[in-house]
DNA sequence: GAAGCCCACATTTTT
DNA sequence: TGTGGGCTTC
């Protein structure tokens, strides 16, 4: 047998069909879990297989991971050379990688650079300040959002002013400066020579629209074009697919438009629900059959989206077992949701002897995460946070980011701005102000003054002067040595020459070395970037190379979890495209899943159940869905009514029953009373020392729990949750073991002694210790 | 120029 | 409750 026939042999009838139709264009309409990227990889393999060039298939998807795993998919199903020749990755890496090469022909310098949403966002800000505006009127995250939105929508600054009906429409939303603002952040941006996310897709469409040489050159380089998760495209996507494919229209598209939730983004659904309109001939093809999950679930779920108007009909139906229904948890409080969560994880890890991460709790918020963080810490279970703060955001690796930046590009006014005093050089905020005061100016780049200060008149004194001169050295020399020097040595030299080295490692603290950890993964992802292209037959790898590999990755899957056997937590958002065999849901409850903000938009509300939808979704076996009666929010206690979610979802798939009530005998009306802190003693203590630190209210089953963990510390004497000999970490003092323990409720002190410094009696309401695992 | 203090504020997020 | 931005003070 034929590896074609291979490849179509593991897949179902209607997969087949979608993954052989290579004639025209295509539409896959594909339910959750019923093998989407399967059909995708397989397609590209089957076009492999079948003689089609590598190098003609152009294959785009949303994020940077997908991408990485089509291609490690793909090389299974074939060969790892094959795959390498493949045009596969996000649109703006594609894109990113295609306008540096044809950069001249929009005007800017092959070795442009990318301001990431915070660079873009702190340039806005900068603008609204020289213009004196109020920012409360004129809030930069609106202003940032507008300008993306109008991109997305491929109207550049010049034709906004010209736009009468949007410059209406900005005096009717009192920002009559909008247009002004747009304008600025372009010019700035130009003397930058950076591109911003949307500027990336803007360009391109600019690029193809006035260059007919161009646009028929990479029509003719991408012959087959496939798009995944077409239902979170937006406008200029769509027409960068559109322009390429309109002669030949060998493009496929697969979505979902059940699982579009990225619209507050820009995403156009329309886009996949009108494919049809823009290719009359396309061939459509429903992937209905969910392989991921049992009946129950797949049941469940298609009954809330149902509730929603507007959608492609199509029925997704599970033939794998019935399984247990959806079972609804009630929680007095969002702590006991915690409990009641930890607890189920617990319960169902016994009985079905599965591990830690076989289970996900998803919910709609990340300030969520915290209370479930809590309670599962209480009971021991591993657990992993995605989310927040990613690798490529954590301030020292966007400083080493930044000077490499600098280093292609030293006229990208953020890069420069973030590094010019790190380490601190003596080059502070008033001085970067005049700065960029005197390029405003002289419409020239901040690196552009500093080549001559003086002559710019920039009113600096002598010693701050010489400051700039060494700063402008150092980079001069960089920018020399990159000339010649690979990637690689050339990080090397940028974090040892800067001084960003030295000044890490003089902070011993655990934040500090956490910091060196991370510079040493930014090297090590260097070094093995190069040698991947090195591999791929590259002679030397130059430090802009490495800029258009990671200007635009900004995912959080880098490391490889040492202990991966943990439960995860992460929003629904990011829990898209993913699968658990057990999926816990907490939160529904009307404002918060549907959040506050969707509740006067039915086009939001169908948003957040199609976000509802997903979430359900991603379970295999069983899911479980919370919701609690109060919460505490901002700080403050909230009476929650459930969600309108729960009534949309068909109560024979549903476990509603009384029971689930039963387990709040165990925990809850204790720590129902903890969040009423006003009918408490000693509510003059904070309330989050009370909720983990006050063990006075917890039921004797919990306490029995904690104390078979802390069995050992149980035996000395104890403190509102502190031991005598605990290692404690604080803050500003580092390390250090508690001494002894003294007072009672707000007044109780520990003495401690820190590793590096003399014992200090501290008050343990303020002091914020955590307690270290030994 | 840097550290500390106070007040306002509080979705979802990838590129 | 936590955080980040702006302001003040040393």
């Amino acid at each position: 047998m034929e590896n074609k026939d291979l490849i179509l042999s593991e897949l179902n009838n209607s997969q087949r069909d979608a993954v052989v139709y290579c004639d025209g264009p295509s539409l896959v309409v594909a339910g959750a879990g019923s093998g989407k990227t399967r059909v995708l990889t397989y397609k590209i393999a089957y076009l492999l297989e079948k003689g089609f060039p590598p190098y003609h298939i152009l294959a785009l998807t949303f994020t940077n991971k997908a991408a990485r795993e089509m291609k490690t998919r793909i090389a299974a199903l074939t060969n790892e050379e094959v795959v390498q020749q493949l045009w596969m990755g996000t649109f703006h890496s594609i894109f990113y990688r295609i306008l540096r090469y044809e950069a001249e022909r929009i005007g800017y310098r092959s070795d442009f650079t990318i301001y990431d949403s915070t660079d873009s966002k702190n340039l806005i800000r900068s603008i609204i300040k020289e213009l004196q505006l109020d920012d409360k009127v004129y809030q930069p995250k609106i202003i940032q959002g507008r300008i993306s939105m109008v991109k997305n929508s491929l109207i550049t600054a010049a034709s906004y002013e010209k736009r009468r009906e949007l410059i209406e429409s900005d005096k009717r939303y009192k920002i009559p400066l909008f247009s002004k603002i747009y304008q600025l952040y372009q010019m700035r941006c130009i003397q930058a020579g950076v591109m911003d996310f949307d500027e990336l897709l803007l360009q391109t469409n600019i690029l193809f629209r006035d260059n007919p040489d161009i646009l028929e050159k990479y029509r003719n380089k991408f012959r087959y074009v496939l798009v995944d998760e077409y239902q979170d495209t937006n406008f200029a996507q769509h027409l960068i697919v559109s322009r390429l494919c309109e002669n030949h229209r060998r493009i496929c598209v697969v979505g979902d438009d059940a699982q579009s939730i990225y619209s507050f983004r820009g995403a156009n659904i329309d886009n996949m629900l009108r494919f049809k309109d823009n290719y009359p001939e396309a061939q459509i093809f429903k992937l209905e059959q969910n392989y991921r999950s049992t009946q129950n679930i797949v049941n469940a779920a298609n009954s809330l989206i149902r509730k929603n108007k507007g959608q492609i009909p199509k029925t997704v139906f599970s033939e794998n077992a019935t399984g247990h229904k959806v079972r609804v948890i009630p929680a007095w409080s969002d702590y006991e949701e915690g409990f009641l969560i930890s607890s189920h994880v617990l319960d169902v890890r016994m009985e079905e002897r599965c591990d830690y991460s076989d289970f996900a709790v998803l919910y709609r918020t990340n300030a969520q995460s915290r209370i479930i963080e809590e309670a599962l810490r209480k009971k021991n279970i591993p657990y992993k946070v995605y989310g927040g703060q990613s690798f490529y955001q954590r301030k020292e690796v966007k400083d080493i980011i930044a000077y490499f930046r600098v280093v292609v590009n030293p006229h990208d006014e953020e890069a420069l701005k973030r590094i010019i005093n790190i380490p601190a050089r003596g080059i502070g905020e008033t001085t970067i102000q005049k700065l960029v005061a005197a390029a405003t100016i002289h419409q020239l780049s901040i690196w552009q003054i500093l080549s001559d200060p003086l002559a710019y008149s920039v009113p600096v004194n002598a010693g701050t002067l010489h400051k700039l001169m060494d700063f402008r050295k150092i980079i001069n020399d960089f920018i020399a040595d990159n000339m010649q020097l690979s990637a690689e040595e050339m990080a090397k030299e940028i974090i040892t020459q800067s001084g960003i080295a030295s000044s890490l490692f003089e902070d011993r603290t655990m934040e500090g070395i956490s910091r060196q950890e991370n510079m040493q993964e930014v090297l090590k992802a260097v070094s093995e970037f190069c040698s991947i292209k090195r591999s791929e037959g590259a002679e030397q790898v130059s430090l802009s190379d490495f800029l258009i590999e990671v200007a635009l990755i900004t995912d959080q899957d880098e490391k490889q979890d040492d202990s991966p056997n943990r439960v995860t937590l992460m929003t629904v958002h990011s829990a898209k495209g993913l699968e658990f065999d057990h999926v816990l849901i907490a939160g529904l409850e009307e404002n918060l899943f549907p959040s506050s903000m969707s509740m006067d938009n039915p086009n939001a509300i169908e948003e957040e159940r199609r976000l509802l939808y997903v979430a359900i979704t991603r379970a295999k076996r069983r899911c479980v869905i919370t919701y609690s009666k109060s919460r505490y929010r901002n700080g403050q206690s909230n009476t929650c009514v459930p969600s309108r979610f729960l009534m949309d979802i068909d109560s024979t798939y549903l476990n509603q029953s009384e029971s689930s009530y039963a387990s709040t005998q165990i925990a809850p009306k204790n720590e129902y009373q903890r969040n009423f802190p006003s009918s408490y003693e000693e509510s003059a203590m904070p309330f989050y020392e009370k909720r983990t630190r006050d063990e006075a209210g917890v039921s004797p089953r919990l306490k029995r729990i904690e104390r078979s963990e802390n069995e050992e510390n149980n035996k000395v004497q104890t403190l509102n949750g502190f031991h005598v000999g605990d290692n404690v970490l604080h803050k500003l003092f580092g390390k250090g073991v508690i001494v002894s323990l003294e007072g009672e409720g707000g007044n109780a002190k520990a003495e401690i002694k820190f590793e590096h410094l003399d014992k200090k009696v501290l008050i343990l309401k303020y002091a914020k210790l955590t307690i270290q695992k030994k």
